[in-house]
DNA sequence: TTGTCAGGCAAGTGCTTGCTTGCCTATCCT
DNA sequence: AGGATAGGCAAGCAAGCACTTGCCTGACAA
């Protein structure tokens, strides 16, 4: 849903999430943890940007893939480019 | 801040109150408290539109501006248009 | 097999949010 | 003046959210 988008897009952390992936796709989550403190400035803990991860893979935003005990996190910008052409370039005339 | 663009846009209700601006530019509160009731299917109180036309305010999507007894509403297309930019055309590479 | 490393599960906490309720101010019309 | 109309203020509430804490599972290496 566009909501979900939205509301994953509206947290920094989040937001950061995106920025690292975007960087440097494919990374697991202890990296993704260990480069958001030193590159951006986070505290986060690895249960936090667990949970946050989940949000985005639930906006369709993350696709996971899991190798072994690793599991990749992948940048989906699909939703992203769906938002621009309803809700950003026209503007739409259809239905949220 | 880029935030609070996307935290207003979370909302469904707001984005219907976009929309309704969209379609129709410049309404006061009770005409859209009407519009969103019977076009949307919404049935809020004036109220909860009003505290939604402050999020929108703050977030910059909507500007007002006040005549006699009646204040009207103008949606301000701006912080989307940063927002593609920095966000969802490049992507960009600076800071939130 | 035992330890270590990557990740998951789930209950609890404090803050934010969306909304309601009730009352108040200001402007206009007659 | 007096009522109707357009809107504002603020306290209260229930649900949601970001985050923590503590423990558990599963994969790999020695």
């Amino acid at each position: 849903m566009v909501g979900d988008v939205f509301k994953a897009l509206a947290d920094p952390t989040r937001r950061a999430i995106l920025d690292e992936l975007l960087d440097r796709d494919g990374q697991t989550l202890f990296e993704l943890c260990a480069r958001l403190a030193t590159k951006h400035g986070l505290s986060s803990t690895r249960q936090a940007v667990s949970q946050h991860l989940d949000v985005l893979e639930g906006a369709g935003l993350v696709t996971t893939c899991r190798q072994g005990r690793y599991k990749y996190h992948h940048l989906n910008t699909t939703p992203l480019h769906i938002i621009v052409e309803r809700w950003l370039s026209g503007h739409r005339r259809d239905r949220t």
